[in-house]
DNA sequence: CTACATTATATCGTATACGACATATTTAAC
DNA sequence: GTTAAATATGTCGTATACGATATAATGTAG
């Protein structure tokens, strides 16, 4: 009996989730990154939106939201900061006046050389092999791009 | 020249990154869980802290905290909404009056019983094969024991 | 060419997560 | 045995994330 209730709710049990061990390495990553981020008043998702801007310059915001896989509301704050500190410019597309357009600044470019040292202090502490890790993506892409 | 330049901040490329598609897997995972859950009157953070609950009955919160990876500040204020919607209760532990204790109710457990169909509706479309959850599953776990 | 649908953002309310710091017990040191 | 270190929680402030909803601009149907 108390083996059919075992059975019965095996797939609650916390040791066999596959999302609960997705979202606690995902928070223990973002604890990870924070001090590192800290010196260069970057958070984390300041610090991906930047890497977009370092990469493309210039981008409209429901390009940046398709990029980061969030939503729109989830970066109108952000963005508000990002420009606060002087790293972005927010202007309107003259074309289509509903468009943000969202510009790096020179002090953002700048940011840039603080930035470069921080993937390999992250990815220094051999968490997986090499291999694992390019295991590790590729399903985390194949993740990202489904439709599910 | 323009070409050094790619060289020297390839790492800051977004697609290179390892971190982000873990960070962007997990919040696809939590929108994908939320309509589920909104039926429970839980969010996921709620449900898991329930899984261990329905497993273990009763617990420290210290125990709770080391099982979720989370922090204990981020607890208290999600045990005291627990505790408010009746799935628990939060009692001192007498021996130790600086351990608290958390107990399922029977109405938390009653709850089991319309959680129990929510894995099978989020892992049915076959985001990954079945061998790949598998193998995805060992390196989530191998990070989370990970020391970094 | 006007009413209605669509698209791109913004606002608001709720629920995390965390670090930094504070508090209450318990343990340990001398 | 008192004082100091360690442990377990709690409070506070900040920054996400999201759904629901609102708003503004553009597209489109008839």
């Amino acid at each position: 009996m108390e083996n059919n209730e075992n059975l019965k709710f095996e797939s609650l049990y916390l040791k066999n989730q596959v999302c609960f061990p997705t979202y606690a390495v995902a928070n223990k990553i973002l604890r990870r990154y924070q001090p590192l981020l800290k010196e260069l008043d970057l958070t984390y998702t300041q610090y991906i939106t930047m890497m977009v801007m370092w990469e493309k310059r210039k981008v409209n915001e429901k390009d940046l939201v398709e990029a980061l896989y969030l939503k729109a509301n989830t970066l109108t704050e952000l963005l508000k900061k990002l420009k606060k500190k002087g790293y972005i410019d927010i202007e309107k597309d003259k074309e289509d006046k509903r468009n943000i357009v969202i510009v790096l600044t020179d002090k953002g470019l700048a940011l840039r050389e603080k930035a470069v040292n921080i993937p390999s202090c992250i990815y220094q502490d051999h968490w997986l092999s090499d291999e694992e890790f390019i295991l590790f993506k590729g399903l985390l892409d194949k993740m990202l791009k489904g439709n599910w």
